[in-house]
DNA sequence: AGTTTCGTGTGACCTATATCACACTACTGA
DNA sequence: TCAGTAGTGTGATATAGGTCACACGAAACT
């Protein structure tokens, strides 16, 4: 079977197989358990991780102890607090894990070798990267557009395996409404 | 003096001069006058813009005629329906001039060869991109979790010369709020 | 096995912001 | 030069959604 990390990359661009070997010898696969967190507000932000198996969430805690969910990623997906990574400095988001999750680990060093080595996997980065920001666009879209209802259906339409793997108070702070509010909406 | 463009590019990475007229020759410069549109809902979406002068809003209007700013640009900024522009689809966005604006036109064709010819603009392009998306979180996470006001306050701190070239309605659906708001919040 | 903690629903009430309506000034274009 | 429209302010009112409080079953530690 192939892996995950080269079928997600052959969505973009072909590989051959050493190429593949190549590119995976940057990564260092690592594991964790329900409740870990990758990233850790406060601290330095090494890795980029590609989730291969789990799931994991991207938030935001402000002073109030009120958490923003600006990311799920399971299996296939990439998550990191990009802010800290990018600019080596420390995180203000917590990446932390809703299922047991195993996920491929990128240093930015690496990262940026890898980018320089093979034009191949910058085309890669950069395609990711517009889709990324595509995806973003349409979200802060849809948060000033579209009422708790219509988000909260969307998210549903888009993706209803998340509403079997994560609880709906989590929903609801993805969606930016409190989880009384969608309680009452998904009740009709 | 030096180009705006090749300015632009070596806040990244630096190139020489022939390579930056190779660049530049696959860009046609273009002027529009105030209220032309650059981008227009329902159309095909040929050209990224690069603002060299001038000032442009890239918005959604929904059934209902209500109107939001996705992103103002000027000097510097690029500016497109990138959603449009990469996945070749018709425009769901307006990008229109607030100003007379001169901005540098860049095909995709065009793009993705230059990305193919030369692996630095490609890093150039992976970058900005990189920096766009933490962007788009920055202003989710200012949705979610900050108030009109707070919003309002963090754009005058962040862009204070937008205030001197833009009427503050647009300033409002830029923000996600409406009019009559921004001016109550403003006079205090 | 028993006790916390988590996830969820639901009522009562509160508040930020939207909407509607009107007024006034300053451009803008025939 | 005069009419029309863009930009803005402000009062009155409406409403989506937040907050607080309580309840209850299910999962998860010890």
């Amino acid at each position: 079977m192939l892996h995950p990390l080269k079928h997600h990359i052959e969505r973009i661009t072909p590989i051959s197989d050493q190429e593949f070997e190549y590119i995976l010898s940057h990564f260092t696969p690592k594991k964790f358990r329900k409740h870990q967190f990758l990233v850790q507000e406060g601290n330095a932000v090494p890795n980029d991780f590609f989730v291969v198996s789990g799931l994991v969430k991207a938030s935001f805690t402000n002073d109030e102890q009120k958490e923003h969910i600006l990311q799920f990623a399971m299996e296939d997906w990439w998550v990191c607090d990009y802010q800290a990574y990018f600019n080596q400095v420390n995180a203000t988001l917590n990446v932390d894990c809703l299922e047991d999750t195993e996920v491929l680990c990128l240093s930015l060093v690496n990262r940026e070798k890898l980018c320089a080595d093979l034009h191949k996997i910058e085309h890669f980065f950069r395609r990711k990267s517009n889709f990324g920001y595509i995806a973003l666009q349409q979200r802060i879209l849809s948060l000033m557009n579209n009422d708790a209802k219509e988000r909260y259906q969307q998210l549903l339409k888009q993706h209803p395996s998340l509403f079997q793997r994560v609880p709906k108070t989590l929903i609801a702070s993805y969606l930016g409404v409190s989880r009384e509010t969608l309680s009452r909406l998904s009740a009709q």
